[in-house]
DNA sequence: GGGATCGATGACAACGTTGTCAACAGCGGG
DNA sequence: CCCGCTGTTGACAACGTTGTCATCGATCCC
C-alpha cells in the first residue's frame, strides 16, 4: 500500500479511501490510484485489516467428516448462508474426537472468527466458555452441546417414532434397532423414540434386540440376531452409514433407515428412510449465528427440524 | 497480551516468549505468566501474529461444490495433510463459475494463506499470475488451469477407454457416450477417450450417439437416442452424477460409468465404473503444495493418476 | 471583502505481535 | 578484584491497515 502510494503520488490514507470505497476521493485522484494499484498487482493486506478493525468476516465451523454426504450438505449450506454476508468459512473434521474439536475451535477463536457453528463430539465444552464471554457467539447444530448456547437439532427421538410405529403398523412385532454408539447424542435419542415406539404399541421391549456401536459393527449385530431363537422381522437403522452397512450384508429383511441417502430410491426394493434435511439445519444454523454476530439479543434459542418418512418399499413389506 | 504482562508482572516480551515456548525464560517466571493467561482467558490475535510474521499457516481449496461426494473426498484428504503441517484450510465451492473462483482466490490471497488449491472452474486463470509472482503457490487439481504450475489430474482419457473397451469386448458396436458439458475440461478428455476407443476397434463413431451437457438433460438425451432408427445397446457415462441420472431414466440398458459410488456394488445388477481416487487425489494435490510452500524447487510438475476398471455386472451384459 | 462551509487530502497513532538488541545480575577463571 | 560469559529480562521498532483529526484551498453567502 505505501509503493502504491508512493506510486500515485498520494498518502497512504488516499489509497486507504480507493480501496475501501469510501466517499470523497477526487475520480481523478482515485484512477490514479486505481492505475497504480493494478499495475503493482496490489492486494490488501487482510490481516492487517482484522487486526486494525477487530472484525474477520469469517466463522468456523466443525463438523464431523466432510466427506459424509450428511456433514457436506450441512457444510454447503453454511457456505452459502456466509457468502450471502460477504464471509469465509474455516471448516474442520473433528472425527468425531473431543479433543480434535477442541483444537479446531481453539485455533479458529486465536484467528478471531466472528462466530462458531459446531457438531459437538464430546459431552464437555467447558473449553468453551471463555470464547463465549468473550462474546463469540457459537450455534451448536445437530446435537446439543451442553451449554446454554444456540442450538439447531432434528426432532430425532420423532423421526425413530414414526420410523418404528411405521414397521410395527406393518405388522412387525418385532423390530430391531441398530444405531450409532450411545455415547453420540444422535443415536441415543434415537433409540428412546424407538423404545417409546414399541411401548406407545403395546409391545414388548426386548433388549436382545437393540445393538449400539460404530457402523462397522451393526452387520454382524443383525447377523447374531437372526440367527437367534425368536429372530426380529424388521429393522429400524440409526443412521445413513449403519443403514448401508446393514444392505450391504445382504438380508433382506423389511426396513426402515435413520437419513435418506442417494440412490435408495434405485435399490429393490426402494428403501423407506426417515430423512432430516442437512441444508435446511446448515442454513437455520447458519443464520441464527450470523443473527447473533449483527448483536441479535436475547436468550439461547433451540430450533427442532421435522423429519419426514418417505415409503419407498422396504419399510412396508409386512413379516 | 499487554494484560497478561501487567498482571504477571513481566514485559510484553517475556509473556510472548512464554507463548511461544521460546527457550531462556525462567521456569518460576513461566509458571506465573501460565497462571496469568490462565486466569484471563488470554489468546493470542493470530492476525497481529500473522501480520508480524507473515507466514499464516494456512491454505487456500477452491473446488466445485462440497457436497459432491467426489469433491467432499478430495476435500477431507486436503484437510489431513495440512492438519499433518499444522495448517489450516479455508475451502470454498465454485459452483463452477469462473467468478466465484476468481472471486474466492483472490479472498484468500488477500488473507495471505501460504498456498492455494484450485480445481479451475473456467480456462481463463491469468488473474492468478500477480499471486504466482508474489510468491504463493498453487495447484490445480482434477484439470489443468492453463498456467505453467504444479497439476494432479486423473487419466480421463485412459480411464474412458478402458471403459468403452469394455463394453465393445462384450460385444457392443453401438456404444453412445453421456458426458458433462464440453466446456469441462475432464468432460472433453473423456469424449475424446471414447472416441479413440470406438475408432481402435475399428468401429464408425456416430455423433448421433454422442450427448454433452448438465446430468439433468442425460436422461433425456438418451430416451431420444433409444427412440430413434438405430438405438446404442449400451452407454458410457461420463461422471458420476450422470451415471445417476441414467440410472434413474429407468432405461436397464449395459453400462459403463466414470466414478465410483456408493451402492454402486447393491443395485441390480451392479454397477461398473472407472474408479478415479478422490483421496489420492486431495492428497497428491496437497503434498505437491506443502513441498513448494517449503521451498521445493523445480519446474511445475504434472502427475496422473491412473483410474481402476471395476466390473460388477451392468457392464458385462451382453447386447 | 470577510468569515463560514465544504471537499479533498494528509499526518499520525493505534491495533497485537515478534525480532533485534541492549541491559543487568550472578558466576567462574585468571 | 576485574573480565568475560551465561541466563534472564526488557525497551523498542516494525508489520500494513484504518480511525481521528488537522490542513488547505476553493466556494459561497451576506
Amino acid at each position: 500500500m505505501k509503493d502504491v502510494a508512493a506510486a500515485a503520488g498520494v498518502a497512504l490514507k488516499t489509497v486507504s479511501r480507493v480501496v475501501n470505497e469510501e466517499p470523497g476521493v477526487n475520480p481523478a485522484t482515485a484512477e490514479r490510484v486505481l492505475s497504480a494499484i493494478e499495475r503493482l498487482g496490489y492486494r490488501r493486506n487482510e490481516s492487517a485489516r482484522v487486526l486494525r478493525r477487530g472484525r474477520t468476516a469469517s466463522i468456523g465451523l466443525v463438523i464431523e467428516d466432510v466427506a459424509d454426504p450428511f456433514y457436506s450438505g450441512i457444510s454447503r449450506a453454511v457456505e452459502d448462508v456466509a457468502l450471502r454476508h460477504g464471509s469465509l468459512v474455516l471448516s474442520g473434521s473433528s472425527g468425531e474426537e473431543p479433543r480434535r474439536e477442541r483444537e479446531l475451535v481453539l485455533t479458529f477463536c486465536s484467528r478471531r472468527v466472528d462466530g462458531l457453528i459446531i457438531v459437538p463430539a464430546g459431552t464437555d465444552h467447558g473449553y468453551l466458555r471463555p470464547e463465549l464471554d468473550a462474546g463469540i457467539p457459537a450455534v451448536f447444530a445437530d446435537r446439543p452441546g451442553g451449554l446454554d448456547v444456540d442450538t439447531v437439532i432434528c426432532d430425532n427421538k420423532g423421526g425413530a417414532h414414526t420410523g418404528v410405529t411405521h414397521l410395527i403398523r406393518h405388522g412387525h412385532r418385532r423390530v430391531a434397532f441398530l444405531g450409532d454408539s450411545a455415547s453420540i447424542f444422535t443415536a441415543a435419542e434415537r433409540l428412546y423414540g424407538y423404545r417409546r415406539a414399541v411401548e406407545d404399541a403395546g409391545l414388548p421391549v426386548d433388549e436382545s434386540l437393540v445393538a449400539m456401536g460404530p457402523p462397522g459393527r451393526a452387520g454382524p449385530a443383525l447377523t447374531r440376531m437372526l440367527a437367534g431363537d425368536d429372530p426380529p422381522t424388521a429393522v429400524f437403522t440409526g443412521n445413513g452409514r449403519i443403514t448401508v452397512a446393514v444392505l450391504r450384508t445382504g438380508h433382506r429383511l423389511p426396513m426402515v433407515g435413520f437419513d435418506d441417502f442417494e440412490l435408495a430410491d434405485l435399490l429393490v426394493p426402494g428403501v423407506t428412510v426417515v430423512a432430516q434435511d442437512p441444508a435446511r439445519l446448515g442454513r437455520a444454523a447458519a443464520e441464527l449465528l450470523f443473527r447473533r454476530i449483527m448483536g441479535g439479543p436475547g436468550a439461547a434459542e433451540r430450533i427442532e427440524l421435522p423429519t419426514r418418512l418417505i415409503p419407498r418399499g422396504s419399510g412396508e413389506l409386512r413379516p
